[in-house]
DNA sequence: GCAACAACGGCAAGCGGTTGCCAGAAGTTG
DNA sequence: CAACTTCTGGCAACCGCTTGCCGTTGTTGC
C-alpha cells in the first residue's frame, strides 16, 4: 500500500521545488560540469531532500547506455565460477555498473535465448565457458559488445587461463613420478576448452614419450565422475586428468566406492581448484588459476570497448598463467 | 562496427513494413487478443522478417513492468546458495522474468545500496540471508515489492527452512550419541538465523537435558571455521553444532590439524548440506533443506504479490521441512 | 431495415530521462 | 565601449513502447 501511493519524485518534481528546468536538474545530475557549481548544489540539495533516486530505466532509453554488464556461466552451480563471478561483479561496480548474472545450463539454446532476451537492456555481455558455436557468437558479436571467458575466436576480446604450459606442466609432474600413460576424459564437445585441453595435454604427452588417450566426451559434473573413474580404470592408464575439478571430485569417489586407491591405483588431476577441490580425499591435484582477475579483466575489456572501434583496436585476446596445485590425488605410479 | 550501424528495428519499422499502425503492432505483440487474428499474423510474420525484438527498455518505461526480479545473497561463494539460485532462476524463467543476482559480501550497506541502485528497473526483489535490520528491510519494502529466503518478518512474504523441528533432530542425535554437552558456534549477529538457530538447539538441550552454550559470533566462513574450532576445542563440549556447512568444514581441517579427531574428540554438525559436505573427511552430518524449492518458492510469492495487495492477501510465511544428514563428522561421545 | 453493440485499428499523450540548439548573462579583449 | 567569447539555463524533440479513448466497420437483434 505504502509502496504504491507514494511515487518516486522525477526530476520535474526536483524541478519544481528547485524553480529550475528540468533539464537544468538533469544536467546538475549526470553532467555536473555543464552547470554552475551554485545550481548543482542547490539541485543535489533539493534533491536529496525529495529523495529523489534516478529512474535508471528512463535515463537508459535515450542515451543507451544502461550501465549494467551481463555475465553468463554455463553452470551456476559450479564453483569454478565463484572467482570469476566474484571479479566480475567487483569490476562492474567499480565502474559504477550493475552486474546481471545468467546461468545457461550447459545449453547453448538457453545460452543464445537469455542474450537474446536480454539484448537492449545491457550494455554488453561477458560469455564464460560459452557452449554456443563459433558461428553464433559472431553473429551475436555482430550485434552486442562481447567479451569471452574460457574461449578465444579471433577479433573479439577474452581472456583465459594458460592452458598449454598448464597441461605440459601436468604431464610433467605425472612423468616425474612414473606414470607412463594417462588418459584424458573429456568434458562436452562444444566447450571449447575441452579441446584445445586435450590437445596440450597429447602434445606434452608426445613430448616426454607418454601415451595419451582421450576418453568421453562427458558432462563437466560430479554425477558424470563416476562414469568417467569407470572408464579411466577400464583403460589401464595410471593416470587420468578430468575435464574439470566436479568431474575429478566425482572420480574419486567412485574409484574409492570400488575399493580401489587414489593415487595407488590410480593418480587424478583435475582443472580449476575450485572449492571442495582440497577437502576432498585425498585433496585433489589441479590446475588453477587467477580466476578472480580472469572475471575483472573480462568485464574491464568489454567496457573498454567503448572506445576502440572493434577494428581499430584489436581485441585484446588475454592469457593469464596457470599453476598447478599438488595435492594428495596424484602419486607414484603403479609398479606392474 | 557492424554492431554499430544496423540499429535495431522498432515497431515503427515494423508498422511502417506491415502498413499498420504502430500501437497495433505493439498490442499484436503484447495483447494477442486485442486485435483480429489475420492482423496478429501478419504483424508476426513482418516482425520476424525483420529481425525485430521488443525493447525491453522501452517497454518497460511506460507500463512499468519490467519482467525482471532480483534475488540478493549474502556471499555467492557460499554452495550453501546454489539450489536457491537455481531454484529462483527456474521460477523466473518460468514466469517470464529474468533474474537478476547480487551478491551483498555480507555487508547491509552493499546490500542496500545495491537494492536502492537497481529500484526502478526490478519488479521485485527476493533477498537471501538479509544481514538488514528490521527497520531498513520494512523501509525496503514500504518501496519496493519484498520477499524474503531466510528470515521472517511480520507482514512480508517469506520462505525459510524450518529450524526448530531441525534443531530438534540435531540435538536429539546428539543425545542418543551420548553426548551431553554441545556448544553452537554463531553466525553473524545480524542475521536472523543465528539467533533462531541458537534459540532452537538451546530449547532443544534442555529439554534432553544436555547442557548448550553459545559461542562467537563467527563469521559463516571456512576460514572463520579454525577460530571456531578452536574455541569449540577449548569449550570441553563434546559436539559442535557450527552456524553453516562453510564454517564447520573450516573446524573439520582445524580439528585434524590440531591432531584431533572428528568425531573421536569432537562431533560436528553443520547446516545447509551444501556441495563439499559430503566429500570432506568424515563427511558432514548436517541439516539440510530444499533449498531450489526455496528459491522457487521466494520468486513466485514475490511474483504473487502483484495482485492480492500487501494487506489484503496477509503475506505467506512458508515454512519448508529440513531434514537431518547424517554422516561421518559426528559419532558417540568420547568416554572421560 | 435500423438501432445497439462488439471488434478492431489508429491517434496521441504519456513513461522519465537526455541532449542539440538557442538566447541572455557574464566575462574578455582591443 | 563595442564586439566577441564563454557560461548557463531553458525549450523541445526525441528514445521505443504502452494504453486510454475514439471512430469505423461488421454483426446481431427485433
Amino acid at each position: 500500500m505504502a509502496r504504491d501511493e507514494r511515487k518516486r519524485p522525477t526530476i520535474y518534481d526536483v524541478a519544481r521545488e528547485a524553480e529550475l528546468a528540468p533539464s537544468t536538474v538533469s544536467r546538475a545530475l549526470s553532467n555536473p560540469g555543464r552547470v554552475s557549481s551554485r545550481t548543482r548544489e542547490h539541485v543535489l540539495a533539493v534533491a536529496d531532500r525529495l529523495g529523489y533516486q534516478v529512474n535508471s530505466l528512463a535515463s537508459a532509453l535515450p542515451s543507451g547506455r544502461t550501465h549494467t554488464v551481463a555475465l553468463f556461466v554455463s553452470d551456476i552451480t559450479n564453483p569454478h565460477f565463484f572467482g570469476i563471478i566474484r571479479g566480475a561483479e567487483h569490476q562492474a561496480r567499480a565502474a559504477g555498473c550493475t552486474l546481471i548474472l545468467g546461468d545457461t545450463e550447459e545449453s547453448p539454446e538457453v545460452e543464445a535465448r537469455n542474450i537474446e532476451r536480454l539484448g537492449s537492456s545491457v550494455d554488453g555481455f561477458v560469455v564464460a565457458a560459452s557452449r554456443m558455436t563459433d558461428e553464433d557468437i559472431e553473429a551475436l558479436a555482430g550485434k552486442h559488445r562481447v567479451a569471452l571467458i574460457s574461449r578465444q575466436l579471433a577479433g573479439l576480446p577474452s581472456v583465459i587461463v594458460d592452458h598449454v604450459d598448464g597441461t605440459r606442466e601436468i604431464v610433467e609432474h605425472l612423468a616425474a613420478l612414473g606414470h607412463e600413460s594417462l588418459v584424458y576424459l573429456a568434458g562436452p564437445r562444444r566447450a571449447w576448452l575441452t579441446d584445445q585441453r586435450w590437445r596440450g595435454l597429447a602434445q606434452a604427452a608426445r613430448r616426454v614419450g607418454m601415451s595419451a588417450r582421450r576418453l568421453g566426451p562427458f558432462q563437466p559434473t560430479m554425477r558424470a565422475g563416476a562414469n568417467a573413474a569407470d572408464v579411466a580404470l577400464g583403460s589401464g592408464a595410471t593416470a587420468a586428468v578430468a575435464h574439470n575439478d566436479l568431474m575429478a571430485i566425482g572420480m574419486l569417489r567412485r574409484v574409492a566406492e570400488r575399493g580401489m586407491r587414489v593415487p595407488d591405483d590410480l593418480s587424478v588431476v583435475g582443472f580449476d581448484d575450485i572449492f571442495g577441490s582440497d577437502i576432498s580425499s585425498p585433496a585433489l591435484t589441479t590446475l588453477g588459476g587467477p580466476f578472480e582477475e580472469v572475471g575483472r579483466l573480462a568485464v574491464d575489456s568489454l567496457l573498454g570497448m567503448r572506445e576502440k572501434s572493434r577494428e581499430a583496436g584489436r581485441a585484446e585476446q588475454i592469457v593469464l598463467p596457470s599453476h598447478l596445485v599438488i595435492r594428495g590425488s596424484t602419486g607414484k605410479a603403479p609398479v606392474r
